[in-house]
DNA sequence: TAGGTATTGATACGGATCGTGTCAACCTTC
DNA sequence: GAAGGTTGACACGATCCGTATCAATACCTA
């Protein structure tokens, strides 16, 4: 399996998007696809994925890229909590306890 | 305690907003302050710390309403969660199934 | 009740953001 | 080496957003 990585053209035709929105998202940090020897970029499967939140974000909800930005940084917070979700896979204070921290962070990055 | 209510000036110059701001949020339902029986606008405590973290978000973060109006939903989410972790507050069952109701939503919110 | 001040909703203007187009220089492949 | 794709930089419209302005209405006081 030869994890499937796209230039930039192809990863522009397949999610229907203009290659230089797909540079200036990565200028935004916003995704950061690995490079060629040649300093080409490559995309894998899961930056594509990114790459389609991103612009159903923008697109659909109208939220600009600052705000993607923030709502990007909360799923990824929300991702770490799904999994102290599963009864038995960490001790429960533990579970607890994590679960405590992530959701203070959730908090300062909604400014409450 | 006559729970201190504000005229649109006075709530804008204790915001320093500018009066059609706190319109146009309402407007855009960012905000719902109550009205006199002649339809004039009536700002909370609560409104005010709201238009507060909205103000935030804008000025500071760059985020524009369309994303704040979802990081105040995710807010309102997150608020609903925290007292799910007060100890022995809610029976174990129970809060667990709401936090996992709860983040459910947050993951739709997310688009995840 | 009459008069002055504040609020209402609607519209318009300037600055900033964002997607897109264009350009020369570079990389890759044949 | 030639052709085609990629890179980074810049510029052009469209849209968003805060602000200003306007006539009409509501509020308050004398």
């Amino acid at each position: 399996m030869d994890d499937d990585l796209y230039l930039i053209s192809m990863a522009a035709r397949l999610l229907d998007m203009h290659p230089q929105t797909l540079r200036k998202y990565e200028r935004l940090g916003l995704v950061r696809p690995s490079r060629t020897v040649g300093s080409m970029r490559l995309y894998s499967r899961d930056e594509l994925d990114r790459l389609r939140l991103i612009k159903h974000l923008v697109d659909e909800a109208g939220i600009n890229l600052a705000g993607v930005q923030r709502l990007l940084s909360i799923a990824e917070v929300v991702q770490r909590i799904r999994p102290l979700m599963d009864e038995e896979a960490v001790p429960r204070a533990e579970a607890r306890r994590r679960l405590s921290r992530e959701l203070d962070r959730l908090c300062d990055m909604l400014g409450i």
